[in-house]
DNA sequence: CGCAATGGATAGTAGTGCGATCCGTTATCT
DNA sequence: AGATAACGGATCGCACTACTATCCATTGCG
């Protein structure tokens, strides 16, 4: 199929796609032409995955492009995809962090790292110790110890446990696909796609749990369940 | 103390400080004279917390603008600084996701989001039905809907009663806690703050379970234990 | 054979968080 | 009291991002 038909099967402008072309986000069609190429239903299959990942998450398109290349590329070791999955962060866009990041990478650990792996010894998780998730919970421990929260990571652990059975359900989620390029992409979706829709969850809960702890206020009078 | 002082003492610089002054994220010092302005302990924390929910957790100036005059005018209402904080969105920066709100909010609701409202039900969660994370629930459904990949509102129940009870440890770590401000800003941490450190031991608990499952390839032959 | 569509490249846009600089004023030190 | 440094305020600019618009020669298709 032309690029106008990808751009209307896909609902995606095509400059938009042009520029996921560029970016190497879209491999480039069979070119049948100096200006003609030809694109597959895997390209539409590819496109909306981007879209997903940019759209509905806010990956960055470097962050997505890594994934598509590590999901082409070697399809087969789920536990791969699943590690550069997990890895990427969310957009960015500041340089200021990014020094930080580099100053964290430079061997200087803070307490807080310390504790995430002290809170993963306690869990049992046996993960690679350079693991983007452990600096984000560190830096996390980091902000709580800096607000004076009198949160630690032991009070994380009931979190822990509840995130080790999120997992498991995770994990769950990739039974019954067949395909190294579809069991790729399921583990995309289960963890990227999932993220917004948990923490989405727990604020409709936390929703729910304060109107009827704290919610009894004079205003509304919705007589609690 | 002065804005050099509370530079120092909270390692933000100077131009910063000026910027959440000047976008309101900072109340504004006592004027002592016409170019000087004198700063409390109340600066520092709000400036600390500033820097945590901008900084760590990656909410755009705005929200956290709202967050925080939430937390100072009605720091009674926990349920509605609950709310306020559960309903602010990570950074978005583009302009179409714009347009697209405004498309849902126009009425035009998409299946996904009735679908998420099915989701709340069926959990018994009692909810304003215009909170943001409907939305978001409903934008992750679609998605997934798009994706052909099997996973519906009901697949999400297992994940949605994990939720739930993240939200009962939410709640709990406001024990404790005494006064107004003290509880808002506990609010804020709580619900915002363990955002990441949520879905980072998500991520180290997924690398975890993919190891033993998928990870006993062929290089590296770590003794599953 | 002609016109619009195609693919490719090069700018330009919007929005964000933040830094640099200028400017007039004022605290502070001597 | 006078020099000097810091202060507060404002404006401009930067870097980064995802995306859009425009121009270009080429070419398919009726």
């Amino acid at each position: 199929m032309k690029i106008s038909e990808l751009s209307r099967r896909s609902g995606v402008s095509i400059p938009t796609i042009k520029y996921y072309l560029r970016d190497g986000l879209l491999p480039p069609g069979r070119a049948t032409a100096a200006n003609q190429a030809d694109y597959g239903e895997e390209h539409l299959r590819r496109l909306r995955l981007v879209r997903t990942l940019v759209g509905v998450r806010r990956l960055p398109v470097g962050a997505v492009k890594e994934i598509l290349g590590a999901v082409t590329e070697q399809g087969g070791d789920l536990h791969q995809i699943f590690g550069i999955v997990t890895d990427a962060r969310p957009v960015t866009q500041q340089q200021k962090q990014a020094r930080e990041r580099e100053r964290e990478e430079a061997g200087e650990e803070t307490g807080g790292v310390a504790d995430a792996r002290e809170l993963v010894a306690a869990m049992g998780w046996e993960v690679n110790p350079g693991t983007a998730a452990v600096r984000s919970l560190g830096e996390v421990l980091d902000a709580l110890a800096d607000m004076d929260a009198g949160i630690d990571w032991r009070s994380l652990l009931p979190y822990a446990r509840l995130a080790d059975r999120i997992s498991e359900l995770d994990v769950q989620q990739m039974n019954g696909v067949s395909g190294v390029l579809e069991l790729a992409e399921r583990a995309v979706l289960v963890s990227v796609l999932l993220e917004p829709a948990l923490l989405a969850m727990r604020r409709l809960a936390q929703e729910d749990k304060s109107a009827r702890l704290f919610g009894g206020g004079p205003k509304e009078g919705e007589g609690e369940g």
